[in-house]
DNA sequence: TCGACCACTAGACCAACGTTCGAGAATAGG
DNA sequence: CCTATTCTCGAACGTTGGTCTAGTGGTCGA
């Protein structure tokens, strides 16, 4: 404040001109200043990198170049910065703008919510929560509009509608615990004579758990919406 | 053990025949000494008490009657006291003695599946580790086997195990999300005008979840065992 | 031109947590 | 009676989420 009229001699600042030149356009020590927006994808960005064990304010804080601090003027808790994270990786789950055949539609829907899951493995471990973010609530709402599309009322509506977002919870969920290694596998086949059906089914590949998700799905819409039975 | 000649003449404590009574007959400052059992038992009475956000090394061992430090002899970090507990909730998932048509003995599994988390609303939360206690393991097996004695084999066994797995993870953990109010009720109710077809769901009470999911169940086997189509 | 206010930031600080360390008591074996 | 092992615990460390205090520069109305 005081820099402004230090050399100045008449009048404001219209001596020396060059005294602007000499002060940053604006002294934000990195980028742009914060927004909620930055904090989220920053968020997105170190969980996807990282893992979710590495998100703490203060790291987070830091690869925004912001003290940590500063975090808590934008968000309240740490928990808000977990809940807008994992609502804004469903924004890459594409809404179609022309709706095509109802059930291609839902299937859509569905593989596109389990692939983004799989994407960013550390979301479904933070599913202990109520997810009532727009991103997944426009979700929801379009599955359930395209249900009845299909001619879904009532129960039979409801049902479909939870018993489809269960299933792709679910198998995101047991899909992405475990470690990176198949652990569960080893185990399972060290314990043979105790789980010999188990131990039984072969190592399964990417392929094959895309598949095992395609038919439980397939299954699902069938019958919930009564055009397998 | 020493009490048993306490009051003798000959050997040695002989002389000394009151000193038994001063002292206690096992000094531990509460109830029997930590065993890994206790633990975990009183693991799950706190986090059915108290809820996960309670469950600190600290309070746990001071409901044992122990110093908090005393935990890590038996257990070697606190996941370990959580994965334990998870594992033993399933114990109370009973494995019919004498199977009876393969189709209803997988419908009650999973049933009491659902049914147990729901009693322990904990639990789905902490799903996002492997599940490899042999209780789950043994349930798992238990599953698989009877879709095997349904007629199954191969990716249909793979798909309907996991598949029927995966539905009740994803339902019992969207059911215990939340608030014990409905806080989505109302929220949704809120934004009526964005999310119309949400909205027009009214509210469900237990018995209809319930149903919903008996509903997503039936039509899981039927799709997955071709029963149905 | 001034001063009140707003948006934004940093540093020191706090209580609580998981976990480690080392010293010691209790018990079992010889 | 001694010794080795099993078990227990208080003290303390480092880190975490979160708050308090004290500012910064810019904007706007008077």
């Amino acid at each position: 404040m005081n820099e402004s009229r230090a050399g100045g001699r008449g009048g404001r600042s219209s001596g020396i001109a060059g005294e602007v030149w000499l002060r940053e356009p604006r002294a934000y020590r990195s980028a742009p200043p914060l927004t909620r927006d930055r904090i989220v994808a920053e968020t997105v960005a170190l969980l996807d990198e990282e893992g979710a064990a590495r998100l703490t304010m203060r790291h987070l804080a830091e690869r925004l170049g912001a003290g940590s601090t500063t975090l808590y003027w934008h968000v309240r808790t740490k928990d808000d910065v977990l809940d807008l994270a994992l609502d804004a990786i469903f924004r890459d789950v594409p809404l179609p703008a022309a709706p095509g055949h109802w059930a291609d539609d839902v299937r859509g829907l569905i593989t596109a919510w389990y692939a983004v899951m799989l994407r960013h493995p550390w979301a479904p471990g933070l599913l202990g929560r109520p997810m009532l973010g727009p991103n997944v609530l426009a979700r929801t709402e379009f599955l359930q509009a395209t249900l009845a599309r299909g001619g879904l009322t009532g129960v039979d509506l409801a049902a479909a509608t939870h018993g489809l977002a269960n299933y792709v919870i679910g198998s995101a969920l047991t899909r992405t615990a475990g470690g990176p290694e198949d652990v569960a596998d080893q185990h399972v086949r060290a314990h043979a004579d105790e789980y010999p059906t188990l131990a039984a089914t072969g190592h399964l590949g990417e392929q094959d758990w895309n598949e095992l998700f395609r038919r439980g799905l397939d299954a699902l819409i069938a019958g919930l919406t009564g055009s397998g039975a």
